[in-house]
DNA sequence: TCCACGTCTGATTAATTGTTCAGACGTACC
DNA sequence: GGTACGTCTGAACAATTAATCAGACGTGGA
């Protein structure tokens, strides 16, 4: 194998396999958008948010203090996990009067909540997939 | 340690729809569960490990050095995130010789990889289930 | 045997992150 | 108007975390 054939980058390592790796690498994504995947999912790499989304997940539409209830956080914590949420664009308010009411607003971030759920085991039961969320 | 079996809500705060929180409440999985999932997602959360476990994801079979190559990372940090990977059975080694080949060994988080991607809009082709990478 | 190589590791450092506290904002009701 | 309420915010703190460095380990070849 030659190991000096294609300079790829700047700096470019020993490679065991520089044919796979340079094929591999034109196939991964811009860093750009890996980034941004990553953030997806360390938005719902913490409990506390994982809790929130699950619980929007079931029951729909929700304010601020049934959230905090239903998740056992601080009524701050979920205004900030909320507040974060609200900036990646995965839940959205509807404001009345002095309540705020969220719910999902990303069906990738539904499916990617459902495949979680299914992972540990923990069967979901049947949910809407559309914006429903009545119970 | 905690005893409790009913009583959750040590400090039950102000609920505007106490029946929703209720039934929201008993529909989220345990605690433990949230936890163990909410660290999946976030085995997948930092861009090194997303481009560690994409890259698997499409050369099906990868050395160190070779991943390191792939990623733009140094072999310690790849090293590191594989231990981290590996302690979660989110990726499983072969070693031959000095060589340690290193594979995608989850099929939800394969799945998780590729719904993410679809996310960001960039189609991936189809994932070999097993030993195939060749592209 | 010795040396080169690929990989792994522990410790340190730096950065990021979640939580809490205290208070601000806007709305509803008196 | 004033007060109570739900929500939001910024700052400070604590905890977690990833990157780096230096060196160890085991393997293979001379």
């Amino acid at each position: 194998m030659d190991t000096e054939a294609t300079v790829i980058d700047a700096c470019d390592l020993k490679m065991v396999d520089p044919d796979k790796v340079a094929a591999v690498r034109l196939s991964l994504p811009e860093a750009d958008d890996v980034v941004e995947l990553a953030d997806v999912f360390s938005l719902l790499g913490d409990p506390g948010r994982l809790r929130l989304l699950m619980s929007l997940l079931e029951g729909g539409e929700m304010c601020v203090c049934d959230l905090a209830a239903t998740t056992a956080m601080s009524e701050s914590s979920v205004s900030h996990a909320l507040r974060l949420l609200r900036a990646h664009r995965v839940v959205s308010v509807s404001r009345r009067g002095r309540m705020a009411y969220y719910r999902l607003d990303d069906g990738h971030v539904r499916m990617l909540l459902d495949l979680g759920l299914t992972h540990t085991g923990h069967t979901v039961a049947i949910h809407p997939e559309v914006t429903g969320g009545d119970l």
